[in-house]
DNA sequence: CTGTTAGCGCTTTCAA
DNA sequence: TTGAAAGCGCTAACAG
């Protein structure tokens, strides 16, 4: 039924050795001995058996890649990022969807290392005592993606959410707003919530506003929760003239929620967020963002794992790729 | 270094065999046979090498995914459909993007079955016979998800394309249109390019209005694309008064076009388009579409794979699902 | 209910 | 430059 390696061998005359080191481009083959090699493979139909040579080598040639939701336009962003670099390298890649779920995060971590992946690359929520312990039993190497450790023990490759929210919310500060708003997602998150909350408190602080909790108020990244939000904002006696967004779709929600209320942006209320994903120049006015480089993030960190998987010593663990803020039509002065 | 079933073994006092026989759940082992085999395994964290199980049993659970771009967010949320379905039963999807490059499908298709999965769920442009011989070689059940191939053989998912651009060009005919642009995908591209602009040009054909090419222009499904479509459009001497969109994006790059030229929507130009995305609420006024459940052609196509993995027999392998009119705010009369 | 024993298809010394 | 042979870690008859 398959043919292996075996038949190979017979039909070409040599032995199972000779055809291993063909598959396998070992130089230390006679080119006619290749040859013939060649043609029985052809002439079979033979396909190796990456299973069986995984069996042998203890080398799949497969990482695992954890990730909240690729049906999210950011996560899909670095998925392709990482794919493409570990085509590159001439890795395939097993995609888990684990909702930032701690549950099923560690399940899918432990069904990936069963299934002997040569590395990891873990998109998710928290980084808990419980995930670096599932980390530590691996043994291959790990690389966060788009996510830090508290300690900062695993290599990682982000961007700054602090810093980038502080850089946002700056722009806005420099336009003369000082009634700034802010809808953030979830405190828990501690990259895209915690971090970006903190980076915008850091801005109102320096620029001596006071911060006032009215102003913000908690999403959940998508669309529906930005227009809830600014819906709010807009309600209150004494509205912002500014909202800074921590991801691209809510912003784009309050937008559209300050045009159905009747307001125009910027003159009236400016908008501002952190992703700059490819919606954010396919709304009227287009988005102003911080950039935040979802495709390099997944292609430098899947490149770093390559390095730590052929055991190269890297001298920077923890990555930190810039942000730039994005010029475009809805930010205008107080 | 690592633990093997043979070490559990020996720590539990039992034979390999036994210890197999727990790890998989199978019945014939006594409750306490199998408790001293589990608490072997608890100390010394024993974790089972799903590489050389898939060498010994020829299954892997594992199933293959070619996709055109995993960063589209169409596509992206056919993945997620068909990941928790296979989740679901226990697979894990290997995710390879080809970008319906011909060459690189078949590529991967080959490394996929190099890694013995256990079926392919392929999504890309045409199915050529070079596909088809692929498929014919591997000895796993394969499932065209979201694509059709000419001839019918293959087990398939997807909606019909061509009514669905008919349905939608309909809508726009019944509030009196007449004068309807189209901007198409690329016409090389069966599903999402030809046969919506056959189901364009029938639904023309059926209201006796006759076909005027230079109402036609190709796009390539992305925002800009669509901006540059109505660009055109609108220079026209005798504009359309309604246009169909192949895509969401595309849709709402004209929509955006439009306005930007000082013309509203659907007052001046109704849009109707076919996907409704998630985007298609998350723009102003909100784009009416024909409905494409992508998530349900992933979630169906990864089911009707599983049924064929178990070689149960299906009596339906071609499945075509239902798509339907989502009215929102972008058509009007004439 | 449990153990023995062949493999699964390949890589990789080691020897020639 | 080539071959022989010993595994890789597990499953699956088969026997008991």
């Amino acid at each position: 039924m398959t043919v292996t390696i075996y038949d190979v061998a017979r039909e070409a005359g040599v032995s199972m050795a000779t055809v291993s080191r063909v598959v396998n481009n070992n130089p230390n083959v006679k080119p006619q001995t290749r040859k013939k090699v060649f043609e029985a493979i052809e002439r079979l139909g033979y396909r190796p058996n990456a299973v069986a040579r995984g069996l042998a080598s203890k080398k799949t040639t497969t990482v695992g890649v954890v990730i909240p939701d690729i049906s999210n336009a950011i996560f899909a962003e670095v998925a392709r990022g990482i794919e493409d670099i570990a085509n590159m390298y001439h890795y395939n890649i097993i995609l888990c969807n684990a909702d930032k779920k701690k549950d099923k995060e560690i399940r899918v971590i432990n069904t990936l290392l069963e299934k002997q992946v040569d590395g990891l690359l873990f998109m998710g929520g928290t980084v808990t005592e419980e995930h670096s312990q599932a980390f530590k039993t691996a043994n291959v190497p790990i690389v966060l993606c788009a996510t830090t450790d508290e300690n900062g023990e695993i290599p990682s490759v982000d961007i700054d959410h602090e810093a980038a929210a502080f850089d946002a919310v700056q722009v806005l500060i420099k336009q003369g707003h000082t009634s700034i708003g802010m809808i953030s997602g979830t405190l828990q998150d501690p990259a895209n919530g915690y971090a970006r909350f903190q980076g915008y408190k850091r801005a109102l602080q320096t620029a001596g506003i006071s911060y006032d909790e009215e102003l913000v108020r908690i999403g959940n990244y998508r669309y529906e929760s930005g227009v809830d939000a600014m819906k709010y904002f807009l309600e209150l006696p004494k509205r912002p003239t500014a909202v800074f967004s921590a991801t691209d779709e809510m912003a784009i929600g309050a937008i559209h929620c300050i045009q159905d209320f009747g307001l125009k942006v910027p003159e009236d209320i400016s908008v501002i967020s952190v992703d700059n994903s490819r919606m954010a120049s396919m709304v009227r006015p287009q988005l102003t963002a911080v950039a935040q480089p979802m495709y390099d993030i997944g292609a430098v960190s899947m490149r770093l794992l390559t390095k730590l998987m052929k055991k190269e010593t890297v001298e920077h663990a923890k990555v930190v790729l810039p942000h730039e803020i994005v010029t475009r039509q809805s930010v205008g002065d107080k």
